[in-house]
DNA sequence: CGATACATTGAACAAATTCAAAGCTGGTGG
DNA sequence: CCACCAGCTTTGAATTTGTTCAATGTATCG
């Protein structure tokens, strides 16, 4: 795989010893775009550290359709809610490109896990991150319009806005492609931006496009 | 006011030195009922304990209206996410009855604070705490209808249901009071439940119920 | 008992999705 | 290199789900 504990970033500060018992209790594991690491409502058995490729986290809706919610980046550290609580996963994620994990068998870390202050230093960490993933998720979906969420994803966004297709930013923003295109079609009607053949945007008016969701 | 911080559960374990160190850079502070205790886009200050009352958290739309989050009971940390990221509070926290606060100045608590495991382990737990409770916000708002939120409130929180007016339930499950209404004419017709004078409610079919929220 | 808030009901409205049809585009194989 | 076709994008119309508005009815509590 040629990846080695020691040098993930969350496990730099273990001691050796540490990290022997980690490896005993831990592999990698390769997937392939669009393979499933854990669908909303497994049980739990693995911590996962995600150190290669795009991991999109998901909910599904009565009528089967994916809300997205988040893309993660290596690295990151994935499933300890659910793995502390003991609890279903609330949420799906699927990888976007190929990528690797390492899977960590929960149950057998527990113990010494949460002895050792660098370590537990990456667990509120990574729960703050959750924690701000989620607030985000709730502000872009109960608070904000069509409008404003397309105002703010081309306003912060402006490079993969460029990069991708109407498509996929549609499935970001949990609109339908209709909504973005006409949305689209309006803020250039209102000169606020426009977009040329290469799906390159241009804003004019930056001001006015954040007074559409502030 | 009648407290003490050697009693209160997240900081029993404390050593007598931390709790004197700890006593010079926090107070209490008592609260009315509808008081604010802070307000979305506030910047943090303090670490709140809440030890007496029930605190609601909500965010404000656009237009005005409160969207409910959650309610919390003591002994709750809270403002953890703001303080640490030191950014501005993602939602606004009013007082539901009177209460009472343990204010900690947070930049002076900083240095020691993760160092004792202890707290770090209260830390996670009220982290943790929060990842949940947002994760439920984001499955009742985004994944259940409103008949399913109704069907769900009545299954889980029974009790609840009949010791407060449709009005505050409404306003708990972010729906209108005539879609409540309505709702529960449709399940009331439909002999899932029925309702009496006294606003108890008799679950004719708990299953059916399940059925419209899972 | 009576004022005031709460609940119910119907009708209009709003925001976004869905459906359908037509127009583009861009990547592939000839 | 170009033509084709599948998959995007756009546009209009219908639909969906819930809110808002308005009117009427019903509790509740001083």
């Amino acid at each position: 795989m040629g990846y080695k504990l020691e040098e993930i970033s969350f496990f730099s500060k273990m001691g050796e010893q540490n990290i022997k018992k980690l490896a005993s209790i831990s592999f990698f594991k390769h997937y392939h775009a669009n393979e499933l690491l854990f669908y909303e409502g497994d049980d739990p058995k693995y911590l996962y550290i995600l150190l290669d490729g795009v991991l999109r986290l998901y909910k599904t809706n009565p009528k089967g359709q994916e809300i997205y919610m988040h893309q993660f980046v290596p690295v990151s550290m994935i499933g300890e809610l659910a793995n502390f609580e003991n609890i279903k996963f609330p949420a799906s994620a699927k990888f976007i490109t190929s990528g690797t994990i390492l899977k960590i068998e929960y149950k057998k870390l527990e113990e010494d896990f949460f002895k050792n202050p660098e370590i537990c230093m990456e667990i509120i960490r990574s729960l703050t991150t959750k924690v701000k993933i989620l607030s985000n998720v709730i502000h872009q979906e109960m608070i904000l319009t069509s409008e404003a969420k397309v105002a703010k994803f081309i306003n912060e966004h402006t490079e993969l806005f460029q990069s991708i297709r109407n498509n996929q930013i549609a499935a970001i923003l949990n609109v339908s492609p209709e909504t973005l295109s006409r949305t689209l079609a309006k803020l250039k009607k209102d000169a606020i931006i426009s977009i040329d053949k290469k799906h390159s945007i241009i804003i004019h008016d930056s001001k006015a496009l954040e007074l559409l969701y502030s």
